[in-house]
DNA sequence: GCAACCACTTAGGACCCGGTAA
DNA sequence: TTACCGGGTCCTAAGTGGTTGC
């Protein structure tokens, strides 16, 4: 990992606890769901829906004949899953002493066993890594041709039930690196993980780390900010908060009022009531600012030697909190850096905004880590930890209260590129994917209980569709003192309104306050739902008053073990992302190919409303670009008149200084023209690409919901180079998907 | 049945840095 | 050489969902 270059200019030692589109959106849904006749269909919710593929092996797709049957032949019972008991294994942190150790009375054992045993599984691992990459010698193409034969693709694409074989011997011994020197499997993890990390199961047996690291000290500077125009004098403390306050001028932040009245708050009770500041709005900061953007200024104005040097020194400092070793498996730490003290930065109108952010000590922080392992030792001298535990039923290493809301935690996990990430994010896709062997049943089960007679049913199928068909998230019910936003089952009345004959608008606040816009046509039973449920209904009050998550999830979880609200983002993100891949990829170069990802990409971070803000600089590039393409223009529109007179044996015209051109042959004429226009072309792409994603962000979705797999299997059957693709940070977390079949769909 | 608690995933923005056009 | 831009990295807020205890 490279370590970040961010300075922390603001730091103190605080120690009181509390100072402390409506755009026509792709829908991921078939119409042809509410046709189904379900007469006959059985009541038994607790009766779990087989997927299609098992009852009839040569069935596709989730089409219609199958919706017709009655749901009595669909049906057959499944064994729920087996409810955990709450027994030694408990998932839940302790509350009592019996799995603690104080870091005072723990005996520090040698590390040498552990490490030992480590560096012997890393070679080994290293070892099957190299023999791994000598087995391939046979071109992308020829293991094309060679696996097509053996298992013909179109098998994959009609047998749901196929179990793909990640990483099989036969294919890896097909494999060979492309023409282009890149080949998947480099990037692809040898681990040997635990066959399932589900809840209630041991996340691991050994676990050496060395902690977290805090923010250094406070260093005052000593600038006097203004009060009523005249120096005021700051303890240390209370400077460290007015710098924070002053650093965020250029801010939006700074605007509202909230953050204002919730720093003042906080910043009072370190100034005290006889301080001479008795307001916010007679504080001048600039003299800090300034200070501080002079002190920034000088950084940048560093030599490249000495930033290097600076940037060492700090990797030198940090590099052993950087690691872990898991079950004797070197593997990175994600955030192993504690907080720095700041003032809370809530998206939207969080109440909290503002507030500070207390400086988090080591006696705020419990570490977790193996019994055997020595207890990392506390960074700063004459403080200690916490907590010690030794609990290896949960992945963090270390957390401490969120000092803004102290019933929450903030954890220190491994980094999204370890093994056991990869194993749970490699669960999470496979879930979503079981999805699409039940998917046609439950659509067919929530049709029908559009009209069910009980109030409860008709929610639930109603907000089963919303998820599904707009990838809504579950929305849980929030505290008074967070952001007021909203998910599916938390929608309000006047989130949606019905527009005739059978539309729905939605405009709500989701999560981070990103506003989620977008009409829709629904099934009309689902119209007729929704203005029933709004029926007698204030506009704050809930749609879904005889719905929360938790009855959703239980109704989800009937229908197919393990199913829950969040899955069908999974699905229909990773779903949509196969299917346009596979419909619209042509023969083509590389960059035509990577135009077709990047459309699949949109649609899926339009589906999932992924959105960032426009940048500020946006109009600025677009009018330059304008302004470019007009000049090519011109010179396009000169370069066609000379090709005609110089065909017509006329000299070329002269050009804007004028001054005589040269003759130019017709051929070199229109090599000329030809150009140009490509570059014009080239540039109109540019502009509606930039203009088309300036709110939408790619990103998420890459990182959280595209089952990598198709990614990589795509790459494979088109060669087109995975790094174009994904990133050093993604070809790192999805390590797991890298030796997946060249046929795998999702 | 429900609220509280806990552990984990998902999310957008800030900031940095290197490549490239002017 | 400088300014600009975009991608990468880091940060941490804000979700989801399981479990527990009353």
């Amino acid at each position: 990992m490279v370590p970040s270059t961010k300075s922390s200019p603001v730091k103190s030692p605080l120690s009181s606890p509390e100072a402390s589109t409506s755009s026509a959106r792709t829908s991921p849904v078939s119409n042809s769901i509410a046709s189904a006749s379900l007469e006959g269909q059985s009541e038994q919710l607790s009766e779990q829906i087989k997927p299609a593929a098992v009852e009839e092996e040569s069935k596709t797709s989730i089409d219609s004949e199958e919706d017709d049957k009655p749901l009595s032949s669909r049906l057959r019972m499944k064994p729920k899953p087996q409810k955990k008991t709450s027994s030694l294994v408990s998932g839940k942190r302790p509350l009592d002493e019996a799995n603690v150790s104080k870091q005072s009375s723990v005996k520090r054992p040698k590390v040498s066993e552990s490490s030992t045993s480590a560096k012997n599984k890393q070679v080994s691992a290293k070892k099957e890594a190299k023999e791994e990459e000598d087995d391939y010698f046979i071109t992308i193409a020829d293991r094309a041709k060679k696996v097509g034969s053996d298992n013909k693709s179109s098998v994959a694409l009609t047998k749901p039930k196929k179990v793909t074989k990640v990483g099989s011997s036969s294919i890896k011994k097909t494999i060979k690196k492309d023409k282009k020197g890149s080949n998947f499997s480099k990037y692809s993890k040898s681990t040997k993980v635990a066959p399932s990390s589900n809840d209630g199961q041991e996340k691991w047996a050994t676990l050496v780390h060395n902690g977290v690291i805090f923010p250094p000290p406070y260093k005052p500077h000593g600038v006097k900010m203004l009060y009523n125009g005249e120096p005021a004098n700051l303890t240390p403390e209370q400077e460290e908060v007015a710098t924070m306050y002053a650093l965020m001028k250029d801010t939006e932040y700074v605007q509202k009022k909230t953050f204002r009245n919730n720093f003042w708050n906080d910043w009072q009770k370190l100034l005290g009531k006889r301080h001479v500041i008795q307001k916010l709005d007679a504080c001048d900061y600039t003299p800090i600012y300034d200070w501080y953007q002079n002190e920034k200024e000088k950084k940048k104005q560093l030599s490249k030697e000495d930033k290097k040097a600076l940037q060492e020194e700090k990797l030198k400092q940090e590099e052993k909190y950087m690691w872990a070793i898991v079950d004797g498996v070197k593997e990175k730490v994600g955030n192993f850096r504690v907080e720095p003290p700041g003032l809370f930065r809530g998206r939207g109108e969080h109440p909290k905004l503002g507030k500070l952010k207390r400086r988090i000590r080591p006696s705020d922080v419990t570490i977790n880590i193996g019994k055997d392992a020595p207890i990392p030792e506390c960074p700063i001298p004459g403080e200690s930890w916490k907590e010690v535990r030794h609990d290896n039923m949960v992945t963090w290493l270390a957390f401490w209260n969120d000092p803004i809301n102290q019933k929450l935690f903030k954890y220190v996990f491994l980094s999204p590129s370890s093994s056991l990430k990869g194993q749970s994010d490699k669960e999470k896709y496979e879930k979503a994917r079981m999805l699409k062997d039940y998917i046609g049943n439950i659509r067919a089960a929530y049709t029908k209980d559009f009209t069910s007679k009980d109030g409860a049913k008709r929610q639930i199928a109603v907000a089963t569709y919303l998820i599904d068909k707009l990838a809504l998230r579950a929305g849980n019910e929030k505290e008074d003192d967070e952001a007021d936003t909203v998910g599916c089952c938390t929608l309000k009345v006047e989130n949606v309104q019905a527009i005739a004959p059978n539309s729905l608008e939605f405009n709500f606040l989701g999560k981070d306050s990103i506003r989620y816009e977008n009409t829709v046509e629904v099934e009309v039973p689902v119209y007729k739902a929704i203005i029933q449920f709004q029926a007698g209904k204030r506009g704050n009050d809930d749609l879904f008053d005889k719905l929360d998550t938790s009855k959703l999830n239980a109704h989800l979880k009937e229908l197919m073990p393990g199913l829950t609200a969040k899955v069908f983002r999974t699905y229909n993100a990773s779903i949509t992302l196969d299917n346009i891949l596979n419909k619209e990829t042509r023969e083509g170069d590389v960059s035509e190919k990577l135009v077709v990802y990047q459309h699949a990409n949109k649609e899926v971070a339009i589906i999932c409303n992924h959105q960032r803000t426009v940048s500020k600089s946006h109009d600025a590039q677009m009018s330059k670009l304008m302004e470019k393409i007009g000049g090519l223009q011109g010179t396009l529109k000169e370069l066609k008149t000379d090709l005609d007179r110089v065909r017509k044996g006329k000299p070329p015209l002269e050009d804007a200084n004028g001054k005589r051109k040269r003759n130019l042959t017709p051929e070199a004429l229109e090599k000329k023209i030809a150009n140009t226009t490509e570059k014009i072309e080239k540039m109109e792409a540019d502009m509606r690409t930039k203009e088309d994603l300036k709110t939408v962000a790619l990103g998420t979705s890459k990182t959280n919901y595209l089952d990598p797999r198709i990614t990589v299997a795509w790459c494979k059957r088109h060669e087109v180079p995975l790094e174009k693709i994904f990133n050093k940070f993604l070809l790192e977390k999805f390590a797991w998907a890298m030796d997946v079949d060249f046929d795998f769909r999702f």
